[in-house]
DNA sequence: ATGGGTGGTTCCCTTTTTGTAACCGACATT
DNA sequence: AATGTCGGTTACAAAAAGGGAACCACCCAT
């Protein structure tokens, strides 16, 4: 089984499982807002590899939130874009990306919290 | 580098290698839904195997996000429940969630086609 | 003729992640 | 007496993810 009771538990489950890794996430949120980009131009912004980035580019445009543009000239320029789809997903993305961006604080408080109260219940000295 | 130049991309970046993992958003899911759950309980229900769900509690614990309480008796008994930083952390979950449960579809239907397709011009006969 | 940029692909290797199985103590059930 | 439950931890193994470098064709600038 796999999130076999709660309905909407294996449907998040699939969707993250294709687009909810970090550099999916972050090539639409480039794209979102630079509305299009060629791909050493991606390759450079985000420092990914590029064969994380053709790889992930590709499965991007697999699933509909991405439009590849090949323009044949030499030498040769490929441009990347939103489509709908991929702009209707910086939404949440977004949304997630704006509490991270107001409760990493929280977060790392609460971790240095958590890792004092253990080291001292290992360390009582 | 890593997302260097987008500010929001390493912020991102950041707090999805903590909590953008997917059993972390299904947990989270869960414990929204229930309020309070037991650890088997939720194995059971997530289909997660007990090691990885022991090792995403504590990291859920130690990052704020997750309550545990332990009551020492025979045999004992966990309860893990959300924190007001956990609940908070549900809204972005649930707007990607309803996300996937909208578009799952239109990514089904845009692998497809992309895959007839690449069949297509690999296999013209 | 040498090197660089374009957009990739392919191979190899390491690291990270994840699952499987066994074990724990102490009791309750069968 | 053997087995199951609870909530884990540990050791081992398999799988996946990811980086790095080499290679491709083609042209341009030096």
């Amino acid at each position: 089984m796999d999130g076999s009771d709660c309905p909407d538990c294996s449907r998040i489950n699939e969707v993250l499982s294709r687009i909810g890794d970090r550099w999916s996430m972050l090539i639409v949120i480039s794209l979102d807002y630079a509305e299009v980009m060629r791909f050493n131009e991606l390759k450079r912004h985000l420092g990914i590899s590029q064969r994380m980035l053709s790889l992930t580019l590709r499965d991007l445009e697999r699933d509909g939130l991405v439009r590849r543009t090949y323009y044949p000239t030499i030498p040769p320029k490929v441009e990347y874009a939103l489509t709908p789809l991929g702009k209707s997903f910086c939404a949440p993305v977004r949304a997630m990306g704006e509490w991270a961006l107001k409760n990493l604080p929280n977060i790392d408080a609460a971790r240095a919290k958590f890792d004092a109260e253990a080291a001292r219940t290992v360390e009582p000295v």
